[in-house]
DNA sequence: CCCTTGACTATCT
DNA sequence: GAGATAGCCAAGG
């Protein structure tokens, strides 16, 4: 059924449907692969909604079906939630559990991963 | 309206 | 590489 959230944005730009919005982000977070990561920005990019980094944490958080949303960090590969909070905890152990390398608080990239392409690769696989 | 707050980022030092 | 800074943009007070 269909969500009916109203909200249209106020904004003085880019009107849009935050229902819209938050479709087209789980969507893309729902096919991020297991043991990859993504950032919020490359999310928000994927989606079609650049400049929307901030707004993906916000749509995981109203994700009613379970949602990858661990695999999803950071531009610079930290987790974005405050180290030692509860949710941060959770991730991490997510992550581990696929076999992601954790230093501290920042994601491990594999040594097949390069830094110029981390949207690609973060990803996991062209979008075919 | 104005101001503050984030599950953010790119770019300087 | 760690901080600081300036953009970013929707929500909520």
């Amino acid at each position: 059924m269909r969500r009916k959230v109203a909200a249209v944005s106020r904004s003085r730009r880019t009107p849009y449907l935050q229902a819209e919005f938050d479709d087209a982000i789980w969507k893309v977070v729902s096919r991020i692969r297991p043991g990859r990561v993504m950032s919020y920005g490359a999310v928000a990019r994927a989606a079609g909604y650049p400049r929307h980094a901030r707004m993906v944490g916000r749509s995981l958080g109203r994700a009613p079906t379970p949602l990858p949303w661990h695999r999803v960090v950071r531009s610079d590969l930290t987790l974005a939630f405050a180290p030692g909070s509860e949710r941060y905890a959770e991730q991490r152990r997510r992550l581990a559990d696929e076999g992601v390398g954790l230093e501290a608080d920042r994601v491990v990239p594999t040594e097949s991963d390069s830094i110029e392409d981390l949207d690609r690769l973060l990803w996991g696989s062209p979008v075919s």
